[in-house]
DNA sequence: CAATTATTCAAGTGATTTATTGAATAAAGG
DNA sequence: CCTTTATTCAATAAATCACTTGAATAATTG
């Protein structure tokens, strides 16, 4: 092989794997799959895709060794292929938060409407963690609480936390987390929470950063 | 600003960074500007692209703040914005290399045929690099060389290689290193070296990650 | 075994991306 | 000031991508 045919042959196969993370609602199952693994209907039920196109974008990150799937009955589920492209999913994020201005504009807004541009780092978290007066509280749906948490947190779906605010007391301060910096969940929290008198904040990332890097610090 | 619209700005603002990456053409021109800045005719030389085929490129990447450009007389030359994105671009390289089956193997045939399968890593060169048998031999053009190189090597360009043989002992082994994985210079210098009767490896990498390498080292 | 359910397939259309071509700028030199 | 040189702009055609629609599979349930 010469060398013009293998570069053209590595500059092509890397410019197909970012071709399959350049798309806005494949970016958004990957951030759902980071969570565990769901069915295509789950998939759907999160998002707002139709069913064939859903089943289309999963095919594409298929073929491209960034999910797999696994049959069981009527359904099938999906799942990211391993921790490697999480973390590279997690770096691309991550940079584009902090370098592409209009990013972190958007984000800033939208934490500011809900009152929870004031967030809590993953660092800050680890800090924080023996603090008997704070509160570490996963609003994600249930399923994904089961499938893997942050250690010490309690699950408080969204659908349950307007029902449950008695339960909590007004003297601990509430850290909430989701799914990533992406995910709305933990925004929603802590502007209701705030707005009942809840000393809160949100975690600026979510579960699977702070999975992948529990995983480098046990190696 | 609704949850959903919120999602729809991040994931496209993500996918459009994307987007710009996922060109073999443009990631061809990252590489090459990873080497330090390049005017759009320096970039047309190393690549197989046409003067405004290659301007329209830098473009796209200008536009999306992956590089940036500064003008002197006829020309405008472009560089990477910043170190971070030069981070992004090598994790993305080495997971496509150690998880993408078929690059793996384009690359391992590449370097097969060079009889350069047995290469130096970063790590192993760390440990050499005090060892006075071992010759560390910059293969890139000059200006690449004078723009920023690994401590300890001499440069040696492809095109002064054949005639300056005889100024190399075959005592010494030598390490040949150029631009990074995908770049085949190191491999056609061991071809030459190693057919010439020297021992001869590349390295794996090249000196864009032997920098970003060093720049984590001294923080 | 027929009906139901979750998923995939296949075809079609509109939108986006890419390379090419030739003209337009803009800076430098004679 | 005209010519040369490096780069950019604008218009086009070909290729690819994304979403929709409706039908086809394949496993499960009654």
């Amino acid at each position: 092989m010469k060398g013009r045919e293998f570069k053209d042959a590595m500059y092509e196969g890397l410019a197909k794997l970012m071709r399959a993370i350049a798309n806005p609602a494949r970016l958004e199952i990957i951030e759902m799959l980071s969570q565990g693994e769901k069915s295509v209907e789950g998939v759907v039920e999160a998002t707002s895709l139709t069913v064939a196109n859903a089943s289309q974008h999963l095919q594409v990150l298929k073929n491209n060794n960034i999910v797999k799937s696994r049959k069981e009955g009527h359904y099938v589920f999906y799942s990211l292929i391993n921790n490697e492209f999480m973390g590279l999913y997690q770096h691309i994020t991550k940079y584009a938060v902090s370098e592409i201005a209009e990013l972190e504009k958007t984000l800033n807004r939208q934490r500011d409407d809900n009152h929870a541009l004031n967030s809590v780092s993953l660092d800050e978290l680890e800090r924080m963690i023996n603090d008997k007066n704070v509160l570490l509280m996963d609003v994600r749906p249930s399923v994904e609480y089961e499938f893997g948490h942050i250690t010490g947190a309690i699950s408080v779906p969204m659908s349950d936390l307007l029902c449950c605010l008695k339960d909590f007391s007004k003297d601990r301060e509430i850290i909430a987390y989701c799914r990533g910096p992406f995910c709305v969940l933990a925004d929603e929290a802590v502007k209701i929470l705030s707005e009942n008198g809840y000393k809160v904040r949100r975690l600026d990332e979510g579960y699977p950063e702070w999975k992948m890097r529990h995983l480098h610090e046990s190696n």
